[in-house]
RNA sequence: GGUCCGGUGGCAGAAUGGUGAUGUAGCGGACUGCAAAUCCGCGAAUGUGGGUUCGAUUCCCGCCCGGACCUCCA
């Protein structure tokens, strides 16, 4: 029996349309991610570019020999300068130690790592090999110690975020730098103030602008044409669109990103997260009080391009299902290693559509529950391309409760009931209930789980 | 102001030019000493006004509402 399996397709944002995924090279396909900027916990706005990510990759390697994905740490920015400063730390502790936070979070969330994780400040010399190329073939200029970035010299610019240079032009709030030709021009390196971070170059001492360093690793690990770039939609607008015209003046044989993907924003309690509304919320913070896994099933169950709004009681129903799915899993436990069902396959190439895959893991929770070992096998199987159960049942209801005790209080109430003195009984349940301990009678005896 | 995206049952959330998934909540029932879990059943939705069409929730236009971006945010 052989089945064809679905062809992959991708909404590309470039075009605006979702089209069928077709890789440079089929041998290889390489994919590219913005990641954090390291200077704070990431928050639970950042998890979504990367979970978006990981379903992608976790997709690709299961249907093409060999996939790179490249997701970059941003350790040179203003904000990281300044956030070291107010707090008396120095930079390289700053930044390692939040990347160190970042590693945990997405393994906690079960995002696999990327195949190379470049960091920007070890790439400072690709970048300034690029800013001489694009100031030598007439993109760039200097002035007053800042190299630009001609937009005007580019005709394909604005072309990926669907704007014109005129339009920007006419709803622009910010005021224009003086040394700028264009209003629109941004900057490719700007010189270092003695207590700034900051790197020698024919410049003078500097660092570089934000959108360089994306170009520069993308290129030195994927080359100047690759499969697919991503991530947040706000990132399409200046960054993306920056990234592709300097990459693609200083390369004018490349193409860049073939495909690009923006996941939509998240909100918080239905606004935009922000400090001052306090309705942000770190990974760290939503996980010490929620299981993480409970966080990556409400995050994959609303499609990547659609808002997702985050609140508590969401997190709470992604935590029942997973209550529901653990139990099918526990009550009837797979047999063997089986395939991806074809349902959850073919939603995943349907440009991700990970609600739609998840919706087709209640049926076979369903035949689990009822005693189909054939079922939980394939709940399994779906759940492992989704990231999802990758506990033992065992582990997901009773990890880190004090089973001795409870077993001793289980005893105590079932001699009770025995002597049918359910006030007892039901003092021990209440008791264990207070602890966020639910105690289920069933035909074989008394089982225990947290609440 | 400019550009773009979206409005589906109480809530969440898919899909589709031809009887609108799935989950959750609600209600009723089975089971239970009581619960929990499980099972069975029941109601319940395409923002609004036009247009195209045999037929529109789907395509087109207007309106209302929400959101994002418009120079360093995922």
């Amino acid at each position: 029996m052989t089945t064809t399996p679905p062809e992959i397709v991708l909404h590309d944002n470039h075009t605006r349309q979702a089209r069928p995924f077709v890789p440079l090279d089929p041998t290889h396909v390489r994919l590219y991610y913005c990641g954090p900027t390291v200077y704070d916990f990431a928050h639970i706005g950042n998890l979504r570019a990367m979970l978006c990510a990981d379903i992608l990759v976790r997709l690709l390697r299961a249907r093409y020999p060999r996939v790179t994905f490249v997701r970059n740490v941003t350790d040179v920015d203003d904000r990281i300068t300044a956030r070291a400063r107010a707090n008396g730390e120095d930079i390289a502790s700053l930044t390692s130690r939040t990347t160190d936070d970042f590693h945990k979070d997405l393994a906690a969330l079960g995002v696999l790592p990327p195949d190379i994780e470049p960091r920007a400040t070890h790439h400072i010399g690709d970048m300034l090999a690029m800013i001489g190329e694009l100031i030598a073939n007439g993109h760039a200029y200097e002035a007053e110690g800042h190299v630009l970035f001609a937009v005007r010299a580019f005709p394909g610019y604005g072309q990926l975020s669907g704007r014109s240079l005129d339009e920007m032009l006419a709803g622009a709030r910010v005021e224009v730098a003086p040394y700028k030709r264009d209003p629109g021009d941004f900057v490719l390196w700007k010189p270092s103030e003695p207590d700034q971070p900051g790197w020698d170059s024919p410049y003078g001492r500097g660092r570089p602008g934000w959108h360089i360093e994306c170009s520069a690793m993308a290129h030195r690990y994927l080359g100047e044409s690759f499969d697919i770039h991503g991530g947040g939609d706000d990132l399409l607008f200046p960054h993306h669109e920056n990234e592709r015209a300097q990459s693609m003046c200083c390369f004018p044989k490349g193409r860049f990103a073939n495909v690009w993907i923006h996941n939509a924003m998240l909100l918080s309690g239905g606004e935009k997260m922000s400090k001052s509304l306090g309705n942000f919320h770190t990974i760290r913070e939503v996980i010490e009080r929620a299981p993480a896994e409970a966080l990556r099933l409400l995050f994959l169950s609303t499609h990547y391009r659609s808002v997702l709004d985050f609140t508590w009681d969401k997190l709470d129903d992604a935590r029942r299902t997973l209550d529901r799915f653990y139990r099918a899993l526990e009550r009837t436990p797979p047999i063997s290693d089986a395939p991806v069902p074809e349902a959850v396959m073919a939603a995943l190439c349907a440009d991700l559509n990970t609600p739609l895959a998840i919706a087709a893991l209640h049926p076979l929770a369903d035949a689990a529950l009822a005693g189909d070992a054939d079922a939980s096998s394939a709940l399994r199987a779906a759940s492992a391309m989704l990231g999802l159960l990758g506990q033992s049942p065992d582990t997901w209801f009773r990890a880190g409760l004090d089973a001795p005790r409870i077993e001793a209080l289980i005893a105590e109430r079932l001699a009770a009931r025995k002597a049918r003195d359910f006030v007892r009984a039901d003092a021990i349940r209440a008791e264990l209930s207070a602890d966020g301990i639910l105690l289920e009678d069933n035909a074989g005896g008394t089982t225990w789980r947290r609440a």
